[in-house]
RNA sequence: GACCCUAUCGUCCAGCGGUUAGGACACCGCCCUUUCACGGCGGUAACACGGGUUCGAAUCCCGUUAGGGUCACCA
């Protein structure tokens, strides 16, 4: 951290300047002259892993911050991994995450073809360029790059000043930049790609830090100005290991399937090595774009915590809107066979909002409101509804309820106390059994508004039936 | 092994030479309360270690240790 603290001052922009205050500053990350040009360069895999998501996110968001261009570019050179499926996977992703491209396969743009299995022609020409110029060679059918032997020095945005020596064959060897059949290596395409997308900014995984002066002595060797580059650190496991597929919350498609909010993930995602500085957590992402700024990005690799990923879905959906959380639970509720337009479906939904974690519980939550025939918890009608008294309780509370008007909470609560203060006894000996008799439950909504949501036909009914089940038995 | 990066509560962040080292998650109490939650209040908990520099260091420098990354005809 001391080091840092130094290079991040000398190299990158004193915080209290924005961008328009010190256009002209030597080290400023972005050219005034030159529109921000961002890339995320997945490989179709078959997943999206955070990681890579975080990275995708943090190349939108200072695109748009700057106003720049977010170009989407598949690395699919690997032929065995380039399939639709897999490529459907990022698509998929980066959409639910809402990170939109200006530019890639499908979106089009001045700069493609935008996957790499497409651009053969472009590498066999730069390649003809390095050849011609002297920096190949031969090597058993390979061909390889020859590194000029000095020092390299990278000047990173979030990293600072760093040298490389290329002075020792041995330790730095020249690096292949085709195959003997043909195919290319990943960091000649890479630079290739860069320049001719007329990237501005590379935002990628700290994992590639130690490529960048290799990358560095391409670009001068092919004559072309580098991109400035940012390496972002990567995210761990829990215990500090490197994530990898198969670990808890790796995958974004799992988030998908846990039923999280889009937003909450990006959210969480966003505050994994980025900070706004002050204590602000819970951001709408509008307020993420306008203060996203490379210098404000963390050199330490951070730890997954799936804990706080979950209270920020919680609080997130505590938050949004009627209108989006029921957009949100509508499929989970069309999954369990549940009715996704009924008239009180806001009410409903509305009940249980501050409890919801995940948009999963949603259907199971709220399951006896589309039923009249929903089963009874036998705990609860053993710990409850068999207590002496409690079946009697439910009956006159009915009869005190027949010709109540209106029906609304605060007028059922009234009466239940009213009801009580008359035995006399506590009102939660009514509460209990009529919540029971209502939902078949021990646990949920607060028992009031579940009445008036319910309505009084329905309570009633519901009241008789409990009646009719417990009192014979 | 070589090279590179990193090091503040268990975790995520704040801290930019002088602070009772702050916030959040998690955890533990208390309050609110008809259940489960939400919410409110409070608590436990950190500068990895050793040397410097300085009147003064979590903050600057060096070293050690630990973690991570890169050294491919993977991306």
């Amino acid at each position: 951290m001391p080091r840092r603290r130094q290079r991040r001052t000398a190299f990158a922009r004193p915080r209290e300047f924005t961008l328009q205050r010190a256009p002209r500053a030597a080290t400023s990350p972005v050219r005034m002259s030159s529109p921000v040009r961002v890339r995320f360069a997945p490989s179709p895999t078959g997943y999206l892993h955070v990681g890579g998501a975080r990275t995708a996110l943090f190349n939108w968001l200072f695109a748009r911050h700057h106003g720049g261009t977010f170009v989407l570019r598949i690395e699919d050179t690997d032929q065995q991994r380039n399939t639709a499926e897999a490529l459907q996977v990022i698509y998929d992703g980066l959409r639910w995450l809402g990170l939109d491209w200006d530019e890639g396969p499908d979106a089009g743009g001045p700069h493609g073809p935008y996957r790499q299995s497409e651009r053969q022609t472009i590498y066999e020409r730069y390649f003809q360029q390095l050849r011609d110029a002297g920096h190949l060679y031969d090597d058993g059918g390979a061909w390889r790059f020859r590194f000029r032997r000095e020092v390299v020095e990278v000047d990173d945005l979030i990293c600072g000043r760093i040298a490389f020596d290329f002075a020792n064959v041995e330790i730095m060897p020249d690096m292949t930049v085709r195959r003997p059949d043909g195919s290319w290596i990943f960091h000649f395409v890479n630079v290739v790609d860069d320049i001719e997308m007329r990237i501005t900014h590379v935002i990628r995984g700290e994992d590639h830090l130690s490529n960048t002066p290799k990358h560095l002595q391409l670009f001068a060797a092919l004559g072309a100005e580098p991109p400035r580059y940012g390496h972002i650190p990567l995210i761990l496991n829990p215990d500090g290991s490197k994530m990898s597929k198969r670990d808890q919350g790796a995958s974004i498609t799992g988030y998908t399937e846990n039923g999280y909010p889009p937003e909450a993930v990006r959210n969480y995602l966003c505050l994994l090595g980025w900070s706004p500085k002050d204590d602000r957590e819970l951001m709408p992402i509008e307020d993420v774009v306008a203060r996203f700024d490379l210098a404000n990005v963390n050199r330490k690799g951070a730890h997954f915590d799936l804990a706080k990923c979950d209270w920020i879905s919680a609080q997130t959906i505590q938050h949004m809107s009627s209108e989006r959380y029921r957009e949100l639970a509508q499929p989970w509720l069309a999954k369990a066979g549940l009715p996704t337009d009924a008239p009180s479906l806001d009410a409903v939904l509305a009940l249980e909002k501050m409890k919801v974690t995940h948009l999963t519980e949603i259907a199971d939550r709220v399951s006896f409101f589309f039923t009249e025939d929903f089963p009874y918890d036998p705990a609860a009608v053993e710990k409850t509804l068999r207590k002496p008294g409690a079946l009697d309780r439910i009956r006159q509370l009915g009869e005190a309820c027949a010709a109540l008007e209106p029906w609304d909470a605060a007028v059922l609560e009234a009466k239940l106390k009213e009801v009580a203060a008359a035995v006399p006894c506590k009102p939660a000996e009514f509460i209990h059994p009529a919540r029971i008799a209502v939902s078949g439950r021990a646990v949920g909504p607060s028992l009031y508004h579940m009445l008036e949501v319910l309505g009084k036909e329905r309570v009633l009914a519901r009241f008789q039936r409990t009646l009719g089940t417990f009192d014979a038995a």
